[in-house]
DNA sequence: AAAATATGTCAGCACTATTGACATAAATAT
DNA sequence: ATATTTATGTCAATAGTGCTGACATATTTT
């Protein structure tokens, strides 16, 4: 019996994946741009999900819990490991919402404000130098492209 | 005592992080871009490791476990999970190397192809779809774009 | 008064990744 | 020939992030 158990010993390529070259380039370019953050966060003890809380409070100061949980994708419990930290830490503060008291409005203290901006100076200083050597409205085009990047899959 | 506990209410803004818009379109754009893979993998039982290796190996059959540790920059404790998995599920096959009988060559099957295969058709369809929105000659200039954004992370 | 909403919390599970320590086989150096 | 280095594997413990299900509390709406 034939049982070779058959290797493939041929790389895929483009042929197989018309965007081969992009997918790779994608995962290495988000790779080091995270971890330009990633080494900050570590100093403090905190991780990821810490940054994305952070970065999104800081984004849109009073938001409450049910916004953040949507804009994140987490469940409430995800959250309940990290918020509370971030709390604790006096990076992120709580107040009961004035219509609607059972809201909890999040914004970031002093400190909060100071240390998403240190985690996200070399993220925006990476991706200027990116575009310094792209040259003139490469700007403009990326961003249309990462825009149309974002959205449910399609069939086609 | 003045223990107001300075609250913060505006938000960040491109005055503070010159590339905000990007980093939060690079951040929602690879989420999107991974959700492709994630639910197929799923279907496996597999996880985003796992893909990665299947990836790797696909890309260079015969790489050695340490090329795809290097690769990866993972320890060789994490892959440690994931490969036997691969192996078991007869998705990848070890080769002991013929030059150095200590070396590992990884090579995928023709179940572990079609695997890689169907996990990067919807992120080439997706990334595809999003040259067409953005018209000529995106491609070239983000993929300048992209591999500026590869590496270590600058001091300035 | 009853139902719905916003949030919190407890318990348990899964996946990915880490470090440190130790083991084995094979190649290389002395 | 012996010693060392290299490539890989494995065991144990820990951390971080996410999940589901169940239940509790306060507040608002019906």
């Amino acid at each position: 019996m034939n049982k070779e158990t058959e290797f493939i010993t041929t790389p895929i390529t483009r042929e197989d994946i018309p965007q081969l070259d992009n997918i790779e380039l994608l995962f290495f370019a988000y790779r080091d741009f995270v971890g330009d953050a990633d080494r900050i966060l570590a100093e403090y003890g905190f991780g990821r999900a810490h940054h994305r809380v952070l970065y999104f409070v800081n984004r849109k100061p009073g938001l409450t819990v049910a916004e953040l949980l949507e804009i994140l994708q987490i469940t409430k419990q995800s959250l309940a490991r990290v918020l509370p930290q971030l709390i604790q830490s006096d990076h992120i503060i709580q107040a009961t919402g004035t219509n609607d008291r059972r809201k909890r409005l999040l914004y970031p203290t002093r400190k909060g404000r100071d240390l998403v901006l240190a985690l996200s100076a070399p993220q925006s200083r990476r991706i200027d130098n990116a575009f310094k050597s792209t040259g003139r409205n490469a700007d403009t085009l990326v961003m249309k492209f990462m825009k149309a990047m974002i959205g449910k899959a399609t069939g086609n």
